[in-house]
DNA sequence: ATCTCAATCTTGACAGTGTCAATATAAGGC
DNA sequence: GCCTTATATTGACACTGTCAAGATTGAGAT
């Protein structure tokens, strides 16, 4: 419903009649219509984890080409499950209301591991050592989200660019190693 | 009344109340909703555009501190207009309604500006030459645009890291060329 | 088998929202 | 003075999320 309605038109009532149960009966499973989308959100966050794990696990890619697929497969992630990614870190969750307990539990270590894979590939070389590892991966994962949200919102950017826009990311944020 | 109660606190019936007038009276100055939010919005957009303006128009900045200048006052418009510049690039306007031809006719010229200049500073050497030119203003963008809406919704960042992401940036832009 | 308690569901109601239709008022040009 | 146009108003409709009070169910203990 979520994906077909979108996030604005995912209603209560009509879920709960889609489902064939009263328009209340949500309120004994969930707090809130807010906790019912934070729920949702949790799940989208552990699915990317999990898709991403996959790939730093593919032993036969080289760390730059992990860092080409990661930034590629976020992107594809985002713009495959448009509704899903703006609950995940849109403002109706985030700063309209606020996040349950358990949504944060699953986001904030998300963060963490991303601020990790960027403290890694500055050691491997892939990524400048010279910057700030905390702003570097606030720059990095703004640049993704960014363009994720071009995309999403159909701002000046669609999905037959993806792969170039991927690709031009990536050169920037290693054109300063000489191993390519 | 949008910078107090946000973009979805703004009711059509408060603000009538608050101007004095019923509640329909609005609807003979604007069609809708949704092109009362674009008149809006289209008002950020010339602001900005007078404000960027500006920074190119001074003579004494290097092509480099232009765009570091650029990049800066970027987020810090958005930081300082939060649900302004919702407004402009949210999906309240581009996916869930329609622009207004009003909207789209001050908009598109600003994305088009944007390439514009990053065309220029590519031969200027500031940045990289070697990638296509609306693949890389996109790339810029979707930087500046990802790290204003993580500011905005309150994600991972927070004012007071502006100043060093922004610089964290500009270095990745411009970390292939020579002069500094 | 019965009682109990907790989980689950339901109906009624309330205060909001955007929006349309029909109606009223005021102002300006001839 | 009259007519047109712009503007404002009230009534109504279909929605929305949410709460309170009561109804139903089912499992476990006695």
């Amino acid at each position: 419903m979520l994906q077909e309605m979108g996030i604005e038109g995912l209603s209560l009532r009509k879920l709960a009649d889609a489902v064939g149960v009263s328009r209340t009966a949500l309120y004994h499973h969930f707090k809130d219509k807010n906790a019912l989308l934070c729920a949702i959100a949790e799940q989208g966050f552990v699915r990317w984890r999990a898709q991403a794990e996959t790939i730093f696990a593919q032993d036969a890619l080289s760390n730059t080409e992990k860092l080409r697929q990661f930034v590629r497969d976020y992107i594809y992630y985002a713009a495959d499950n448009p509704q899903l990614y703006e609950l995940m870190f849109g403002r109706t969750i985030w700063k309209n209301a606020q996040p349950t307990d358990e949504l944060k539990a699953v986001a904030y270590p998300s963060f963490q591991h991303q601020v990790e894979m960027t403290r890694k590939w500055q050691k491997l070389g892939v990524l400048p050592a010279t910057e700030d590892t905390l702003r570097l991966s606030q720059v990095t994962w703004g640049t993704m989200h960014g363009i994720a949200r071009l995309l999403i919102d159909g701002i000046y950017a669609d999905r037959s660019h993806i792969d170039e826009m991927c690709e031009c990311a990536t050169h920037l944020f290693t054109q300063h190693s000489t191993l390519k």
